[in-house]
DNA sequence: CACCTGTCC
């Protein structure tokens, strides 16, 4: 049993291995750092930079130095959805293989030049230590003698750092030209250069080249090892030759040694036996949609729908790039371009964009809309009397987008095409097809609350009901009216576009049919109790029916938890069939995932394998993996709701929408005709799922949102034309909670405060305790502790058989029991004291990722102090002030133990726990401020803190009285 | 005691 473990495991381990290799950009996500690297540096390098990308923008160049300086340090230095829009840009972009092979080179040259050094200085010791023994001996007249010694050791050192210096040199230098080719190959593809650039470039390319070789050819020579059976005079030792091979065919009875073999063997036999008799046989002919009988609860499915494929027309099918003999790259995208759906829409579209002023865009995934419209619209000549704005839901999507249409235009990204998202701002004044997040446009809305430099806005993905585009759609459409020049495309998939048409009274609705492929819908027989166990089963019915190699599974599940107890299940009935059916390698996928792990899922499946996708909602939408055809569907998701009667913020499992289900099928079609299978009945889909999943808007804690609506002088919020209106209990519970912060007056109007809070992209609590930090002269200090509190719960990490040493690690920067605030400013401190070290994150069980996020952050928040005139201040001793800060702004946060040892929220009387993952779970202070309350399996308070309760009547004397921060026994009547 | 859907500024 434990030896065919063994086995699967090595096994998956080397196609691993194989893999890496040959997917090269993917897995190697250093390299996908590098080419944003060559985003970023917006061709710095580079003769034809535009002056105004450079000037300006002094906080992002700078930024950009330092990024590309520590990228080389480690790879996942980046969040995970950029990483991997890259890798994926990439992997349409050029096979990469120089730069992997390149770094594998440059590692190996680096292990062997430490190694001769090591060897060298080790000499040398000994060879100094021999020297002074002698010069001992000699005495006094020795002097001379030891003085040339030192001379000796000086030159010997000297030649030694030239060394050091002309290898590092020899390498910066190859790695520069690299880089140097690889930015040219990017940046300028489909552009035509002059004769003389062609040469740089054909040169550049051919000495790297032969610098590669070369040093490859060496490496090989020093590489190369006399097998030990080939003894040094030439002679074979046959014996030892063929040890390895004989062992193997040893006679299992004659010899003890060969029955361990036999016996696994036999084992596997009889395993697939049993598999064979009482399962059905893998073997047996594949036909489409009939299953055979697997296991004893198999589930039985029902075929009941084809989600068809939306190809209309004839579609011309497009050469791949690399076969397009003379003709150059950027003929091929014109070609392709041609080749999108939407090109034989193009005349219509202009004139009903000429025609309407909103236009509601259906388009199908893969119509290529998202590119094309705002190409066809500069086309048209929109781009001369202003910008064409486009907004993504996903940073991810800005990027990538813009990426790909620049290309296509032969131009620049930041130039003609640009994208801004936060930490990015890759656009300058050519900008003339601007690509960005919602968010993004919703704060340059604050400067700019008549979109005066836009002649178009497109509002993408529409459908997907963001937050951010519900305000922008109640904004933009007051715009549109006293703007009439704007034009408005909203787009979205089909299900509820007729929604959008009469939002934006009655506007026309354009179809354009996509490029998908058909997808079969299954649903069950029966409702299946289990829905984890029935995953499971599907998963493997699907496995060995199914040929290995014809497409892999993706499985949906609601969280981490569910994802490992699925792993575990999965793995231990693989096992159950030995070694012998076909390798299903089982791909876990969620946001909080750590990078490494997380490349895995984008590693091509091996030969003769199939890969089993176990993947949160974050599959959905957030990333695309290639060769799905097979999607379980269990119907459920977390979904965060929000109750503004107690301000609470839930995460619960929840069913599923129509859209969301259609969606999740949709995943299975994206490479050939796909499956999807969902454990529920067809009844079920059509009579319990609501159709469309509610909007974001009407489940979250609006005080963000009216913040920002207050701050663009929006004073009726409750008659704000909200697409779909927030209950009127929320917006008066985020009216009451800012006024709460002194944001509003009792008008209702923004206060000073309330306009300095509204500069910082955060949430008011957070913002509040920043502009109070100027008051407890701790600035730093709470700029630091917002960054890191705005990252989110991702900053430390607990590896499954590693849980004691990292919450041990944690522990450690809860010195003195003061609260997980101050726990998390020491462990940012303590990373920037080691010059921000990976190396340091892995030893104290910290993400990395997260860590530069709370960086970048904090780095903004650092330039917007400045903008509200906020000096930057550090109190770090004063423990005491920067608490009162915090208080400041989570006064309404707070909550008091009572005598059952309970806590209590302060102002609500509700029972609420300390979250397992604080440090001070063990030594509970009576008087605590948290930063949110949120519910899973219990009410729950994350990161605590220990506060006095007079603090409370001193900050915020018109929300607490003395009767509220008494001791609680008095009070045991209200409880 | 028993922890973490996904985004965005």
């Amino acid at each position: 049993m434990a030896s065919s473990e063994l086995n699967l495991y090595q096994k998956q381990e080397s196609v691993a291995t194989m893999s890496t290799r040959k997917h090269n950009n993917c897995a190697l996500l250093g390299d996908n750092d590098e080419y944003q690297n060559q985003i970023d540096r917006g061709g710095v390098g580079i003769n034809s930079v535009p002056k105004d990308m450079e000037m300006g923008k002094e906080g992002t160049s700078r930024k950009r130095f330092r990024k590309r300086t520590e990228i080389k340090e480690d790879a996942d230095s980046d969040s995970q959805d950029e990483r991997l829009v890259r890798s994926q840009i990439c992997k349409d972009r050029s096979d990469g293989s120089d730069m992997e092979e390149e770094e594998r080179i440059r590692d190996r040259r680096e292990r062997e030049l430490e190694k001769n050094y090591k060897e060298r200085d080790a000499a040398r010791t000994r060879e100094l230590a021999a020297v002074h023994k002698s010069t001992r001996k000699e005495g006094n007249g020795a002097v001379q003698g030891s003085n040339a010694v030192k001379m000796d050791h000086i030159m010997m050192l000297r030649e030694v750092s030239r060394q050091k210096y002309l290898k590092k040199r020899e390498q910066d230098k190859v790695e520069e030209l690299g880089d140097d080719i690889q930015d040219e190959q990017y940046l300028f593809e489909g552009l035509k250069l002059t004769e003389a650039e062609h040469c740089d470039l054909r040169y550049k390319k051919e000495l790297y080249g032969l610098v590669k070789k070369s040093s490859e050819e060496a490496d090989s020579v020093k590489e190369y090892r006399m097998p030990e059976s080939y003894d040094q005079e030439g002679s074979i030792n046959q014996d030892k030759r063929f040890s390895a091979a004989s062992k193997c065919h040893r006679d299992p009875n004659a010899e003890n040694t060969g029955k361990p073999f036999a016996e696994q063997e036999a084992w596997e036999q009889n395993q697939r036996g049993k598999a064979i008799l009482k399962f059905g046989s893998r073997d047996r002919k594949q036909r489409g949609d009939e299953y055979e009988f697997v296991f004893d609860n198999q589930i039985e499915f029902i075929k009941a729908a084809v989600m068809d494929s939306m190809n209309d027309e004839q579609e011309s099918v497009i050469e791949p790039t690399e076969k397009s003999g003379g003709r150059s790259a950027f003929d091929v995208l014109q070609e392709e371009r041609k080749a999108l759906p939407i090109y034989q829409y193009r005349e219509e579209l202009l004139q009903a964009v000429n025609d309407h002023q909103v236009l509601v865009i259906v388009g199908e995934t893969g119509s290529g809309k998202t590119t094309q419209i705002p190409q066809y619209l500069h086309e048209a000549g929109f781009t001369k009397v202003g910008k064409i704005g486009c907004t993504q839901p996903r940073r991810v999507a800005a990027m990538s987008v813009a990426a790909r249409v620049s290309q296509e235009m032969g131009v620049k990204v930041g130039h003609e095409v640009g994208y801004a998202i936060r930490f990015e701002d890759c656009t300058s004044k050519k900008t003339v097809l601007k690509y960005m997040t919602d968010g993004m446009l919703l704060r340059e809305l604050l400067g700019e609350p008549a979109l005066a430099s836009y002649s178009v806005l497109m509002v993408d993905e529409a459908h997907e009901r963001t937050l951010s585009t519900d305000i922008l759609f109640g904004l933009v459409k007051d715009i549109a009216r006293f703007r009439p020049d704007l034009k408005l495309l909203i787009s979205s998939a089909t299900l509820d576009a007729e929604k959008f048409s009469d939002y934006f009274d009655f506007a026309p609705i354009f179809k354009i049919p996509g490029r998908r492929y058909p997808v079969d819908i299954h649903f069950t027989k029966a409702p299946e109790a289990d829905y984890l166990d029935a995953a499971v089963v599907t998963a493997l019915q699907i496995h060995l029916t199914q040929p290995p190699g014809d497409g892999d599974i993706l499985i949906f599940l609601t969280g981490q938890e569910e994802i490992e107890t699925v792993e575990e299940i999965l793995k231990h009935r693989l096992q159950g069939f030995g070694a012998k059916i076909a390798e299903l390698i089982i791909c876990p996928i969620y946001a909080n995932l750590r990078t490494e792990l997380q490349a895995k899922i984008f590693k091509p499946t091996p030969q003769g394998a199939r890969k089993c996708v176990l993947a949160t909602n974050i599959a959905e939408t957030s990333l695309t993996i290639d060769g799905i055809k097979y999607v379980i569907d269990p119907g459920f998701c977390k979904m965060k709701s929000y109750n503004p009667r107690t301000g609470m913020e839930s995460l619960l499992v929840a069913p599923i929408s129509k859209a969301s289900a259609d969606q999740r099928a949709g995943r299975s079609g994206r490479t050939g005709p796909g499956k999807c299978f969902r454990l529920y009945t067809a009844h079920i889909y059509y009579n319990d799922l609501e159709d469309n999943t509610v909007p974001e808007i009407k489940r979250s804690n609006l005080s963000n949102v009216v913040l920002t609506l207050k701050s663009l002088g929006i004073h009726n919020l409750l008659n704000f034309d909200f697409m779909d209106p927030p209950s009127t209990e929320a917006l008066l519970k985020a009216l009451e909670l800012l006024y709460a912060l002194g944001a509003l007056n009792k008008h209702g109007e923004l206060t000073k405060v309330g306009r300095r809070m509204a500069e910082f992209p955060l949430d008011p609590m957070l913002s509040k305790m920043i502009v109070a930090s100027e008051k407890y002269k701790c600035s730093e200090e709470i700029i630091s502790i917002a960054a890191m509190l705005s990252v989110g719960n991702s900053i430390f990490y607990r590896p499954n058989n590693k849980k004691v040493l990292a919450d041990n690690a944690r522990m450690y920067f809860h010195v003195g029991n003061s609260g997980d605030h101050i726990a998390l400013l020491n462990v940012y401190n303590s990373w920037k004291e080691t010059d921000y070290s990976t190396q340091w994150c892995h030893e104290n069980f910290i993400q990395v990722r997260s860590m530069r996020r709370a960086r970048d952050i904090r780095d903004q928040l650092k330039r917007l102090l400045e903008r509200v005139e906020i000096a930057l201040t550090s109190n770090l001793n004063d423990l005491e002030a920067i608490k009162k800060a915090i208080t400041s702004g989570f006064f309404p946060n707070s909550a008091v133990m009572q005598k059952n040892g309970l806590y209590r929220t302060v102002k609500l009387p509700q029972t609420v726990y300390i979250h397992p993952s604080s440090g001070l779970l063990q030594a509970p202070p009576s008087w605590v401020i948290y930063h949110e309350l949120v519910l899973t399996s219990k009410e729950y308070m994350r990161q605590v803190t220990e506060l006095k309760p007079e603090w409370l009547v001193e900050i915020a004397p018109h929300y607490f009285q003395l009767k509220d921060v008494a001791y609680p026994d008095s009070k045991k009547a209200a409880v």
